[in-house]
DNA sequence: GCCGATTTGTCCGTATGTATC
DNA sequence: CGATACATACGGACAAATCGG
């Protein structure tokens, strides 16, 4: 079964899952919708009917449908019922946000992808640096260059900085396989907040050498910076993209 | 006061405000962790001492402090406390997403805005158009083409298409002015949720005759989604930006 | 390493308000 | 008006994580 989030600690097989009620209601609430068991536009059944179905309480249910909601699947109307707003999104060559991660729509269309380090150093974060990333000037950091290539098209250019600190023993095999393995696996890093920008930026050299650009001359680039557990702010990354092979999805919910 | 949000529905002054107990605290933590009463990566006080300030239940402070923690002010550690990760955008231009709309920006920076309207009919939706919007072969639409300014300088360009059924009786001279005080006070509609999407794409001849773009060959293009009260898709816009006035914010938690 | 205090996370049951039909 | 359904709020209980003695 898919897991369709494009947040990479949200994946499958990363770290420990959610296990609670509430959570895997949502799941099993959200399934039935991607299956067709309850069409767009179309209500799903009332909280009492489910409480009734999924045996709990109240709250906990609430607390399910409300996850259902910030995920742009449902939209509960007073008096009247919840609704299904959700629809299989048909064309999106390569989707960003809530949907899933570039390994995950690769893995989706049968598409061969893989990663390739360009440049794996230590540094400390000078004022420039500082400033780029959010780091404190004077933070030591390791700074990560990679490629992912779909088809054998280097479509997206990552620059990673990894606070060492909190990702030590951090190497160019580790970085060329799954970060995320090494940190939530090895590590027992949980990761949890993810604030993201999207800009669009002119290409730089470095875009240049490093991806199949055609003859774009901008490029799509998501800053991201994760917090851990800990809410320590422990990665920034730019991720620069094709902008023919970049979707970035949201849904935002009045309310929350 | 400001109220930082992009999403057009949030803003004051549109529909009804949001009264509730843990709105009301869900505002003034935000409030105190943006005058610098709780500094970044410092603790507020326990939920104890919240539930015994607010003079609220455990369970509505939590309703509160979850909101907080989904808009990327805090994040709640297991036995320790709740850390402010939030800090202030020092350089951003011009923010899209969680913190302001073109309006409050422009306000902000004390910079003239206006708005010119491009285009305005009515239209029924062939093959093409239900394709690209979302809506049903058939459907009839306003479609409307506008145009802000900035300091004189043609920077969005905005084509919605509203559903006439859902928002009747709309004129080039609303739209001009704004459509979500028409749709929210006069009709009285309430706006809940709209999925957004991020893309990149060349400019088009409309673009080159809208926008004063220099010599930019792309736009960032935001398509945007909106579901009024009753759950019914009724909007979709397209907004056209010219790249080095785009930003895009967002912000992901793990668990919701 | 253990224990107890503190703090957040989850869950339950209930009551009341508000919107729809 | 009453029945239904979602929205908000309260209070209590226990689990899990952290920290200090």
């Amino acid at each position: 079964m898919l897991n369709h989030s494009a947040i990479p600690w949200a994946r499958e097989g990363c770290g420990i899952g959610m296990r609670s009620i509430y959570y895997d209601i949502y799941e099993s609430l959200r399934e039935r919708i991607e299956g067709g068991e309850f069409s767009y536009q179309g209500f799903i059944p009332s909280e009492a009917k489910l409480v009734e179905e999924y045996q709990c309480s109240h709250n906990t249910l609430r607390k399910a449908l409300s996850v259902l909601r910030l995920h742009g699947y449902v939209h509960p109307i007073q008096g009247k019922g919840v609704k299904v707003i959700w629809q299989r999104d048909m064309h999106a060559r390569f989707v960003l946000g809530d949907i899933e991660t570039f390994r995950e729509a690769c893995e989706r269309n049968n598409i061969s992808a893989c990663t390739t380090v360009r440049s794996f150093a230590q540094i400390v974060a000078d004022v420039h640096v500082a400033a780029r990333t959010g780091f404190e000037v004077g933070d030591r950091l390791y700074r990560v260059e990679r490629i992912r290539h779909m088809n054998g098209l280097a479509l997206i250019y990552d620059i990673n900085y990894f606070l060492v600190s909190a990702v030590p023993g951090l190497t160019p095999t580790i970085v060329e396989d799954s970060v995320y393995l090494y940190v939530e696996g090895t590590l027992g890093m949980r990761i949890s907040t993810s604030k993201r920008t999207v800009k669009v930026e002119h290409v730089t050299n470095d875009d240049r050498t490093a991806l199949d650009l055609l003859d774009y001359s901008m490029v799509a680039v998501v800053i991201s910076k994760t917090f851990n557990s800990d809410g320590v702010h422990f990665e920034t990354t730019f991720s620069r993209h094709r902008p023919d092979f970049f979707t970035f999805h949201d849904t935002a919910v009045r309310g929350y």
